[in-house]
DNA sequence: GCCCTCGATGTAAGCGCTTACATAGATCGT
DNA sequence: ACGATCTATGTAAGCGCTTACATCGAGGGC
């Protein structure tokens, strides 16, 4: 018997008047319809049509105490790498009628926490979160509301958290040696900070421990740390090739740094890898495509995203979820590396 | 007097509670501090943050009839230039406390309308598109919600739709006549699928009015239609010099698409600009290093965002919005152009 | 000293929806 | 033919918050 006023959206009472059913039923009809007998669904569902209604998520939310929304939060979007999480993310929540928050944190970690809080209140039921170097009272918060969460890009074996990626320190410990049983001893290395993201000083320790393991080090001179950029890779390489003894392998911590030191190495007159071998990490589209192409460790990051939602996903539906197996990076031997001194 | 339950995250009537205050004041320290005495602010802040308390969005946005969330609707994030402009719109709407939603409609009209009805039975005030080539229901569906919209990257100087974008149309013809200019009379192009793509429709028809303008035509055989994609680049230039005559320029609908066409060309042993010009779009962070170093258009994706993000957050305020100018998008002549013949 | 004003706080009525429980037919076994 | 059982639907009590309105004191003008 309510009167739908005019000039606003129509709710769930006025469907049910024009239908000539319950607020009940009418909700029914879109939450269990099988509960509803097959005319009277048809009935209501045309005339929710008709009238333009869907189930108001606020309200929904509140009287079902879920939101059906999770959040993810990346450190941004400009790197295609996350970008391809979030959108594989996106995808397989929203095939189970689940929307995706997004935010990010621009590797800051006071914005992070901020950022956590923000989707807490939202009633996120779920939360990804790249990394786990991240101020504990980030994970104090989502553990005190007592939702799934997971972390992608790390795979600490001895992790707290659940998390979905690769062991980035075996990996970097893959890439060099690589370097090493091709012949190389002195191996630069150009790498995003390490500081307050444990993924990147993972990767340096890894590449540290190959070398150790053969009695060398990296010098200090050699020795990068900047932010991912191309102009970054090319100013290090510089730099880099300008000391005595120059190395003559180079392992950068993504493609991004790899692709800005095998131009400039180029630029120089270098002859990659004759002169100089380098290599990436994330094998993004372009690589594949350089000349010469880019040695790398191909991730693929979609397959995270997926993982991620689907791990969230069994949580939510209740279900003891599937162990996380780390995701293990393929080293994709390209045209970047070989010997040294060929030249 | 409510008793917290334990287990469950505290509510604002458990906050009031704990401080001696009533629910309305907590929520109006939350809200509008400035209400309140300053000694009962400090009072309720303290206790709130000691129980771990914020507004639950979903009762706030039900009681306030404000959800605080607005959505974007793109193509995909596969693509940095619309995950560049999400990432402007989330920062510019996270500063004012809005929360952004995001949807990728994989160049799929149906699924953009389904993204955009999820979105309105979200709750959001506002909505951010690409492209208006989209179903009919998809406007008329956010016209009955009488909410704010843009749309991104089109801008006709007839649409019916508030957009934040370049004219398509005439940045093309630019691209073409810079081409005319240096003396090609014979020009190919390979761009994305123009079928329900009003940007890449109106791209095509600024090429071809230029050439009408001179009196000369893109050929059939000069037009390869198809994913944006390097693969798709080389592909596509590698049939088109297989053609008589063969293009001396070649327009490209964007970067990738472009660097695919300058690494084939170049691997089949042609010098560019020498022998064949090429012109990409977007300007993606790869293209001036590219070697030559690519001539295209220079987008500003992250003012497309953050424009897009301050004219709804003006209708959101109530404020009559500025009038949307037409971003002009500027021609980067680096080194993939060249007069013909010079070989 | 009294009444009025005004600012600070409380009371309580929703916001739109879901769902436990109540109810009313229908079905069925005996 | 009667109660037990079931199914389809309705009734109404919230979900957690905001806010119009009521209330209560403290100041202030006369």
């Amino acid at each position: 018997m309510s009167e739908p006023k005019p000039g606003r959206p129509p709710r769930a009472v006025d469907v049910a008047a024009a239908a000539e059913v319950s607020t009940a039923t009418v909700s029914r009809v879109f939450n269990n319809p099988e509960k509803v007998a097959p005319a009277i669904r048809e009935r209501v569902l045309a005339t929710a049509k008709a009238m333009g209604w869907m189930p108001h998520a606020a309200g929904s939310a509140l009287a079902r105490r879920r939101s059906s929304i999770v959040g993810a939060v990346i450190p941004t979007l400009d790197n295609e790498v996350f970008a391809a999480q979030v959108g594989a993310m996106q995808a397989a929540f929203a095939e189970r009628g689940i929307t995706l928050l997004l935010s990010c944190f621009n590797y800051d970690q006071d914005q992070a926490v901020h950022d956590v809080q923000a989707m807490l209140a939202r009633g996120v039921e779920a939360l990804a979160i790249v990394g786990e170097a991240h101020r504990p009272e980030l994970f104090a918060a989502i553990r005190a509301r007592h939702i799934p969460y997971v972390v992608t890009y790390s795979h600490r074996p001895d992790s707290p958290h659940p998390c979905v990626g690769f062991d980035n320190r075996q990996a970097f410990h893959g890439i060099a040696r690589h370097l090493l049983d091709l012949g190389h001893e002195t191996i630069g290395v150009i790498i995003q900070p390490t500081a307050g993201n444990d993924r990147v000083a993972a990767r340096l320790d890894g590449v540290r421990g190959a070398l150790a393991e053969c009695g060398l080090a990296v010098r200090p001179q050699h020795l990068c740390e900047g932010e991912w950029s191309i102009d970054f890779g090319r100013q290090s390489v510089r730099a880099m090739l300008a000391t005595d003894p120059a190395p003559t392998a180079v392992i950068c911590g993504n493609d991004y740094l790899a692709i800005g030191a095998l131009l400039e190495a180029r630029a120089m007159g270098l002859s990659v890898p004759r002169d100089l071998s380098i290599t990436g990490f994330d094998d993004i589209a372009i690589s594949r495509q350089l000349d010469p192409p880019l040695t790398t460790m191909h991730i693929d990051n979609h397959e995270i995203g997926r993982r991620a939602a689907d791990y969230l996903l069994a949580c939510l539906e209740g279900g003891q979820p599937a162990a996380l197996p780390p995701l293990v990076p393929t080293l994709i031997r390209r045209g970047t590396t070989a010997p040294p001194g060929l030249g």
